[in-house]
DNA sequence: CTTCTTGCAAATTATTTGCATACAT
DNA sequence: ATGTATGCAAATAATTTGCAAGAAG
């Protein structure tokens, strides 16, 4: 994890990041840093935001809204599931317990559960078995 | 759900995904498709797709690997999740019992888990209060 | 000073679309 | 016959990259 350099451009994006309530893309990134930093470009943005993932500062959320293809960018680095309204398409961060998502929890709050998926990450028998 | 017209590229796309034991991408199911039909054309490989998936014949699997952006397509249709293995980047189906998927199943199965992401889907508590 | 980063523009990658012709019903 | 699907090529969208000039350590 070895840090890149510190620069104006690096330092807004970030706080742009963290200051976004929602999931940001990197285009909302973009032009949220316009204002402070009016010659910007995008390229910067993507190559910041790949070192900030790089370097644990931020995550890639790991969702996808229909007909939206565009990478999300999460605040949080922590361990921790999302709910996607198909309402207003926001992301809302979700809490993990000890036993994992509380649906029971989810539906207090007033969220209504339509479906859901999990993705689980690791190696399968066959490549754990390669791993010595 | 009004079903489209059903053709030969139409028929030999969705046998391909449906044989596939991988979870494949349009131009996976392309190539596969080429020894029956050389003239097909990508195009005509990605709007089958797109009205495979809208006829509920293939799902898209809410699946994303590292550097690869590709849209995935799943011949399962009923609800399950996915393990996804670093190693070989296969994505593997899990079932799902009564209460959620079994890590201890995977882990028995000599999976070994680094990590998972629940995404769950619906109305927010103010989208679902605007439904009436 | 030296090396890394920026801005700009051009390049890539994945996917979509317009249009004339071919095929399914 | 009629309307939908196809093949082809060009268009779009998201992201990446080469390079000369500028800023960071």
């Amino acid at each position: 994890v070895t840090e890149t350099r510190s620069t104006r451009q690096k330092d807004a994006i970030l706080r742009a990041a963290l200051a976004s309530a929602d999931h940001p893309t990197a285009d909302m990134i973009f032009d949220s840093v316009r204002g402070e930093l009016p010659k910007i470009s995008l390229g910067t943005v993507y190559r910041n935001l790949q070192r900030l993932v790089a370097e644990g500062r931020l995550a890639l959320a790991p969702v996808e809204l229909e007909g939206d293809s565009r990478a999300r960018f999460d605040p949080g680095t922590h361990p921790h599931d999302h709910f996607v309204c198909q309402g207003c398409k926001r992301i809302h961060d979700v809490e993990r317990g000890k036993s994992g998502v509380s649906f029971r929890a989810l539906e207090r709050a007033g969220f209504r559960i339509d479906s859901h998926s999990v993705s689980v990450y690791g190696l399968c028998a066959s490549c754990a078995a390669e791993e010595r």
